[in-house]
DNA sequence: GCAAAAGTGTTAACTGTACACCCATGT
DNA sequence: ACATGGGTGTACAGTTAACACTTTTGC
């Protein structure tokens, strides 16, 4: 029905294009989101996700590299992967953007310097967000989640060395539910993702035995549980 | 480094966009996609994905529905989930233009008119493709074999009924290797996928049991095997 | 009866949870 | 000695691939 198929290359519609951060990071047993108060309309004072414009001759991934970088220590990064793209014409009332969502992810240990307007907010309690981004939040999370399940992601949250109790604690904070530290380590040693480094943690004032340190074995996202339904059994070894 | 952060409403670049469709469908052992051979630079003659720019007022998803029902019969697509975003600032040489990917799948049965310069071409053997889209295409094989495993995703591509055999060949030529019958229809049974119709299939003048026939008991997509890893057994039922 | 195709039973391997138990340390 | 937290052993349940075997048809 739609008349046209108006694909002249002159006269196309051109849209304003932004990539857009939701960069996650585990401490104090909450996972929080980096957010930024707006300081102009729409939805001033609002928080919102760090986002930006695509500059000419720029990639979707180094425009959201260039905005986090402009907010917070850059190489603390451990991994940014490509989310979605959300198109509602009215997701920005002032005009019409295209954003294309980021999932980052930022050890627990590093604490970026953010400058006043910027604020790690608590993902269990978000207050009312800018545009779509609260929805935008939602997605990020399940794909953290279902990640941590079936890939090493998590070594992008973990410090570089960890007990496995510290490492059971960042993994139930991000999924949002008790785990095993016994099964956690189990399951993580078996797929081949940690290695001991040697180190040993020293024990609290009231004792205990002394936890190993880990370290996870790449810090590149793989898979470590491949889809493992309708495969042929292919015994590896 | 790059100078301004030239966030004005006013002077922001704007970009052309378009969406972009992955239509697969299974047909004669062979995993095709719709291709559409290009009539002008760049790229002339050479195929390419069903793609266009995204209107005034239309999300991508419209879009792609709207690009896509000019060229088959729209009520086909039994499936339409969003891919991924190319960005590339050469991707298209004659002006840059952001790609929003959409996976889309059609029964096997159906086999909607296709103008001339239309065609369904097998992933095993594809020709040089125009701009990105043989990568993209592969980004969507991915997908596809990967939903094949932990969603009811088949019911997609399978007729609206089918025996075990043959859901087996969608199956085996969707993933590009063979499975078992016996199996197939063991995990999908358990996973309450499939239900039976009743009717049965008149075998072939060569003899042999009469196969029961199925339909997939639902007809959108749903995660039948969620991540199971790391999870409390909470037992159901 | 015999070949062919469909469907069921059974086994073995693997994965993951639960839980009991042992280990190493501080006080 | 004993409390405390770390770590291992073991049992059990669920899932799936492989394969033998039975069932139902046409000729």
């Amino acid at each position: 029905m739609p008349p046209a198929q108006n694909d002249r290359h002159s006269q196309v519609a051109r849209y304003r294009h932004e990539a857009l951060g939701v960069v996650f990071r585990v401490s104090d047993h909450a996972l929080s989101v980096l957010c930024w108060q707006r300081l102009r309309e729409p939805f001033e004072g609002a928080w919102a996700l760090p986002s930006g414009p695509v500059g000419p001759g720029e990639t979707l991934g180094a425009c959201v590299a260039r905005q986090l970088a402009s907010r917070v220590d850059i190489t603390k990064i451990a991994h940014l992967e490509q989310l979605e793209t959300r198109s509602d014409p009215d997701r920005d009332p002032s005009q019409r953007t295209i954003a294309t969502a980021y999932l980052g992810l930022v050890p627990s240990t590093a604490d970026p310097h953010l400058p006043k307007s910027a604020n790690w907010l608590n993902t269990t309690h978000l207050p009312a967000m800018a545009f779509d981004h609260a929805s935008i939040v939602q997605s990020a999370i399940e794909r953290l989640r279902s990640k941590l399940s079936y890939s090493n992601i998590g070594f992008a949250l973990a410090p570089p060395e960890f007990t496995i109790a510290q490492l059971r604690d960042i993994y139930a904070t991000a999924l949002g539910r008790d785990i095993s530290a016994t099964n956690l380590q189990r399951v993580l040693q078996r797929r081949g993702q940690l290695e001991p480094t040697g180190a040993t943690a020293h024990p609290s004032s009231a004792g205990g035995r002394p936890a190993a340190r880990f370290r996870f074995r790449h810090t590149q996202l793989e898979i470590t549980d491949p889809f493992a339904v309708l495969r042929p059994a292919d015994r590896q070894t």
